[in-house]
DNA sequence: GCCTTGACCATTC
DNA sequence: AGAATGGCCAAGG
């Protein structure tokens, strides 16, 4: 991890740590915005995290951002990728079996940071 | 420089 | 048990 140190940094590494924790997410697996904040400590509040995938459309570093929807387990971000149905064949070529916009088994195939990573 | 919106979640009524 | 609201931080208008 690192340590801030220009403001603009800081920022940045906002982005870069939910992106890292995203790019943890192994295939076949998906991660919610809350778990990703309470990853990061749960002060920035889940809806930073989606923000953040929001820039990470911009980022220039791949960031599967398919694998991560919300706490429902339903595709909320779909209508910003490149295609409606974009993250949902995502979803589908990784073996994550996705029905009515929303991931199933969701609660099974939950991937969490804190009790992956530890 | 203030106000609104945003790929959300948790608590309370 | 279902619905409404507040909270969180940041950026755009």
């Amino acid at each position: 991890m690192s340590i801030p140190r220009n403001p603009t940094e800081k920022q940045r590494n906002f982005f870069q740590e939910v992106h890292e924790v995203v790019r943890l997410v192994p295939a076949g697996r998906v991660t919610t915005y809350g778990a990703i904040a309470h990853y990061l400590g749960a002060r920035h509040g889940a809806r930073m995290v989606g923000w953040a995938m929001m820039a990470a459309h911009t980022a220039h570093a791949y960031v599967p951002a398919h694998r991560v929807v919300n706490r429902n387990g339903l595709l909320t971000g779909r209508q910003h990728f490149a295609s409606p149905t974009a993250m949902q064949e995502a979803l589908e070529a990784e073996g994550t079996a996705v029905q009515e916009d929303q991931v199933v088994d969701f609660k099974r195939l939950f991937w969490d940071p804190l009790a992956e990573l530890e």
